[in-house]
DNA sequence: TGATCACAATTTTTT
DNA sequence: ATTGTGATCA
């Protein structure tokens, strides 16, 4: 089959990036300069050099830019060998190679995967039992402190913090106690699978001849140690990311990694493009003459394919309150003025609290907008109990989620006998569904506790029996389970709204449905706890969706583009961030601003306050010491008084022609 | 077991 | 100002 696409198609950059597929490569793609296009053609140009398509693997950060680079491709080759390739995010990666061989490790094969919050409760139940609940120490900072070390390749027990490491190393017990792991395990247990067991290695490195990984600037240190293991000689090695992007340092993220390839990878072709196609000339200069403020990076310069354009503007606006205002008058003039789609507009905020008013501001004129990435996760109820359900269907061992679900619905199985259960397990070294069925355990249980465990155990038992010995559909044996024991009508009377009670049947509905459909394909339950697992649970994730213009914070909009951009907020302090001065991360902050500008194809507005509401409290502002960094070449500094002051001008002469006409027609 | 009230915290977010 | 959390009380 001919591939969809020429080399004609590409520029010279491009065409090398295509063109060079073997030994380890270092693309630095710019902000847009066709990466995703360049990464596609490369991989089918992989096809034509005659390399089996089961043996590449691109691995990406997020469950979106898996499937974006999956369809991506897909429209490129052919049906066969886009299904015959891996796509997939490192997390669902590691999963492939510990479910093969986790064993190896001392678990069993069937682990499950612990969400967050599955995380924190754990952690919950260490504190109190290592008596850390009346110190303040929140679950969450213990938490990221362990994922922390895990992600640089340090050994959690190792934390500075005696009572931390305690922790970490009773939180480690607990996980695997429960053969359970966390996020950051599935890649510290891949990486060590890999490190310690030749045979494994020499399978995954013929299994995939050919690798490459996207946004490379925010793999960190542990994710390298994996790539590392996976990738042998002669290293057909191929990232792609750009260090002027990297935002996610805070999150463990290794510059270093980009940086110096050439350490982990040896004698790279580095090809840089900086052919950009989204914004005008005007913007990009803009952008450069910020970036070029840091230190230590790999030099790009943005070329602009579009010269011209509209200059950079920066509006200096006496509040916060002004500055939202402001914006959305601006919205709706170019709405109206230049025909634009609400969907081309969008406003950048360092901080989520900075959209309060801004929404208000477009609420108050009737514009729609969307607000990208919130803080909206829900963990929803129903569809973590249903997903727990599936769990015990898969491995009944596994203690999360049978604590979980233990007494959801109402059963008869209080606290009380939850502990007692619990306690038994630990003792006996057992997983609790062991103390359940064991006649020992439910004999020093009072009558009613005793029934309503031995219930709970038959139900249990014979849903997975169904499905283990008779080979039922999991996805009937869970739905007909969930109706026998009217979880439905159970969850509904705690509903207080009808809203809330039709979102509780679809979120159920949802996760039967897509159980239905992954079996339908032929999978096993277990891949669909796996994939359900590493999905986040946002329900409101595709953008593309959503109507109107975009709020959305400057990290969640990397990699997005729009024709107008107003960036607000643009105050010391807040860009960059005063906690960024204090961490000596302000460079981290600098790129932050340049993501934001580079998102904007036609014009960027920057705008900063001088007096800020935060907290209830009025705050003074300076701007940001950024703006000083810009080229004025293609900028216009202007402020609110000025706008208004033109605009009320522009409005006298309408006046002034009005009262014309008036005169002429008296005549 | 649930509701209410006081009190704190308040950068960025994915798996 | 707001939002979430923990503690206390009915």
């Amino acid at each position: 089959m001919a591939h969809a696409f020429s080399f004609d198609s590409l520029n010279t950059a491009q065409r090398q990036a295509v063109g060079t597929l073997d030994g380890p490569v270092l693309i630095l793609a710019g902000a847009g300069t066709g990466k995703t296009r360049t990464v596609t053609c490369r991989i089918a140009h992989m096809l034509e050099k005659k390399i089996p398509a089961e043996e590449i693997l691109a691995v990406t950060f997020t469950n979106k830019a898996a499937s974006e680079m999956r369809e991506r491709i897909g429209g490129m080759v052919s049906k066969k060998a886009a299904g015959e390739m891996t796509v997939c995010t490192f997390h669902s990666l590691c999963v492939r190679i510990l479910r093969g061989g986790i064993d190896k490790l001392g678990y069993k094969k069937n682990f499950s995967i612990c969400s967050h919050s599955d995380q924190v409760g754990i952690m919950k139940q260490l504190l109190v039992r290592k008596g850390g609940s009346d110190e303040k120490v929140k679950p969450d900072t213990v938490l990221s402190a362990i994922s922390g070390a895990k992600n640089k390749g340090l050994d959690p027990a190792d934390l500075e913090d005696d009572f931390f490491a305690t922790l970490a190393v009773a939180y480690q017990n607990e996980l695997r106690a429960q053969n359970a792991v966390d996020f950051d395990d599935l890649l510290l247990l891949a990486e060590k699978i890999l490190s310690e067991h030749a045979d494994v290695r020499e399978y995954f490195r013929h299994r995939y001849t050919r690798v490459t990984v996207d946004e490379f600037q925010d793999t960190n240190a542990l994710q390298m140690r994996l790539l590392q293991q996976l990738v042998g000689p002669p290293y057909h090695v191929c990232v792609v990311g750009d260090d002027d992007q990297s935002i996610y340092g805070w999150r463990g993220a290794e510059s270093a990694n980009i940086l110096q390839f050439e350490r982990f990878f040896p004698d790279p072709k580095i090809i840089r493009l900086e052919e950009n196609y989204r914004s005008t000339h005007a913007v990009l200069h803009t952008a450069n003459s910020l970036i070029k403020h840091n230190l230590g990076r790999r030099e790009k310069i943005l070329r602009s394919t579009r010269k011209g354009g509209d200059p950079v503007r920066v509006v200096a606006m006496p509040g916060d309150e002004e500055e939202a205002e402001f914006i959305a008058e601006e919205i709706l003039a170019g709405k109206s003025a230049v025909g634009r789609a609400w969907e081309d507009f969008a406003v950048l905020f360092r901080t989520n609290g900075q959209s309060r008013k801004l929404e208000s501001a477009l609420r108050e004129r009737k514009i729609p907008y969307r607000m990208v990435g919130a803080q909206s996760f829900y963990d929803r109820r129903e569809v973590r109990d249903a997903l727990a359900y599936a769990q015990l269907l898969a491995s009944p061992d596994a203690d999360v989620p049978l604590l979980r679900v233990i007494n959801a619905p109402n059963r008869g199985i209080g606290q009380t006998t939850a502990v007692l259960a619990t306690d038994w397990s630990r003792e006996h070294h057992e997983s609790v569904w062991q103390a359940l069925c064991d006649p020992e355990f439910t004999d020093t249980l009072g009558p009613k506790a005793r029934t309503a465990v031995q219930e709970f155990v038959a139900l249990i038992a014979g849903a997975k029996n169904r499905i283990d010995l008779n080979h039922e559909s999991p996805a009937e044996v869970l739905d007909g389970m969930l109706k026998e024991m009217e979880y439905l009508q159970w969850i509904e009377r705690g509903c207080k709204t009808e809203t809330e009670r039709v979102q509780r049947g679809e979120g159920l509905h949802n996760v039967i449905d897509s159980l239905r459909k992954h079996v339908a394909k032929g999978k096993k339950l277990q891949s669909f706890l796996d994939d359900s697992a590493l999905a986040s649970d946002r329900e409101d994730d595709d953008l593309e969706k959503k109507q109107g213009a975009t709020l959305i914070t400057l990290h969640a909009s990397k990699g997005l583009e729009f024709p107008i951009v107003f960036l607000v907020g643009l105050e010391e302090g807040f860009l960059p961030h005063s906690r960024s001065i204090v961490e000596g991360t302000k460079d981290e902050e600098r790129r932050l601003l340049y993501v934001g500008i580079t998102r904007a194809q036609d014009q960027l507005t920057l705008t900063y306050c001088s007096k800020r509401k935060k907290w209830g409290q009025e705050t003074h502002c300076e701007a940001s010491s950024f703006i000083g960094e810009l080229d004025d070449e293609y900028m216009d500094h202007t402020s609110y008084d000025d706008i208004l002051g033109a605009e009320a001008s522009t409005e006298d002469l309408g006046n002034f022609f009005g009262s014309l006409k008036g005169l002429l027609d008296d005549i």
